[in-house]
DNA sequence: GTCTATAAACCGATAGAC
DNA sequence: GTCTATCGGTTTATAGAC
């Protein structure tokens, strides 16, 4: 693992726990090992090119984490609600502190800093082509797909906030069952221009 | 409006726009036009102390302005969604700076203080009971009420994220769109046991 | 590429005059 | 209750030796 490396993921874990405005260059330089010299070697634009890396480092992560456990389930249902299942699960076992950091960071960046605030856009919408093509694949609608794909999004990043706050699995498993029975409500109101489903509706 | 108020107010204000790590007690100071002596002295906690006091205002605030809109609303499903439409116009309307900043400091604390965790968590669960009364008067089983009120706020919650940094009204209009899609699911199986519903079911 | 020293500004918090 | 001055520590960022 290079020096580079290790200073994103020094800057990645730092910024899950304490958020961008709360860790310090000196705390990343520390944590990684590297003096702060060797932080600015590789990241001459400062905190705000670091936090970048860091983001697109943790934003594709997450991404294919999510569609890893997505890919290996049944049916779209039971897939949202085991998925939510499963977050709260992983969520708990950390003491609620590990859920996802990417939004922390874009709710601090998203008046404070221009570039920053187009880096988690981007990573959003990466997140939501994914997950409506996941749906889509299972035999919904383009249109409410993508409705689908946005409200699995926002539906997870805001159960991980109250299952932090409240240090409950509850909001996780109550938004997946919520969702769960959006989807049953998409996949019962076939698509108005018939595609060719990959996924069984069955 | 007293100083300890105008402290409190500036406080909330600038907690919205750059986090609460983000701001400095010498600037809620200025903005509020108080010299920092009257922080501590109103606020002997230090900047915990009135963290906890903007995060208790506003919190009750937000959900006064809730339950004002959700009352007005003809039933539950058009309720979710009309009220998730009004907040995207609302957000919209700010440039996508003011959405709600009770999430955004509640990520930051939700690793480094714990009493500011807890005042967090409390304000969640009265805005969770607040919504699963709004739905349970609309004629849902408690169980199932108790899930929607919470996907309803986790839902707002992780739309309020991707609306601010994407700049778009979407997340917003697709996540409510999707909970109604829940709610109707959730009318059309009756309580298990049941109850006189003061709302119609129609 | 690695590392140290340092500048200039800011932080939370306190002391003490008024 | 109001206000100023200040302490000790931290921040981002840079300069420059090795």
């Amino acid at each position: 693992m290079s020096t580079r490396d290790r200073i994103v993921a020094a800057a990645a874990q730092l910024y899950g726990r304490y958020g961008y405005t709360g860790v310090g260059l000196k705390q990343v330089a520390a944590e990684s090992g590297a003096p702060i010299g060797s932080l600015y070697h590789f990241f001459p634009g400062g905190k705000e090119e670091l936090a970048a890396a860091a983001l697109r480092m943790s934003g594709a992560g997450y991404q294919m984490l999510v569609e890893g456990i997505l890919e290996n389930m049944p049916d779209l249902v039971s897939g949202i609600e085991q998925s939510f299942a499963l977050a709260a699960e992983t969520v708990a076992s950390t003491g609620y502190v590990d859920a996802c950091w990417i939004e922390t960071v874009a709710l601090e960046v998203a008046s404070t800093s221009e570039p920053l605030r187009m880096v988690t856009a981007e990573i959003f919408e990466q997140w939501i082509d994914s997950c409506t093509a996941w749906v889509e694949s299972h035999g919904v609608a383009p249109e409410k797909a993508r409705e689908l794909g946005i409200a699995y999004v926002t539906g997870l990043e805001g159960a991980f906030i109250l299952a932090r706050s409240l240090q409950s699995r509850e909001p996780l498993l109550a938004t997946g069952r919520m969702l769960a029975a959006a989807a049953r409500e998409a996949l019962a109101a076939p698509p108005s221009t018939p595609v060719k489903a990959k996924g069984a509706r069955r």
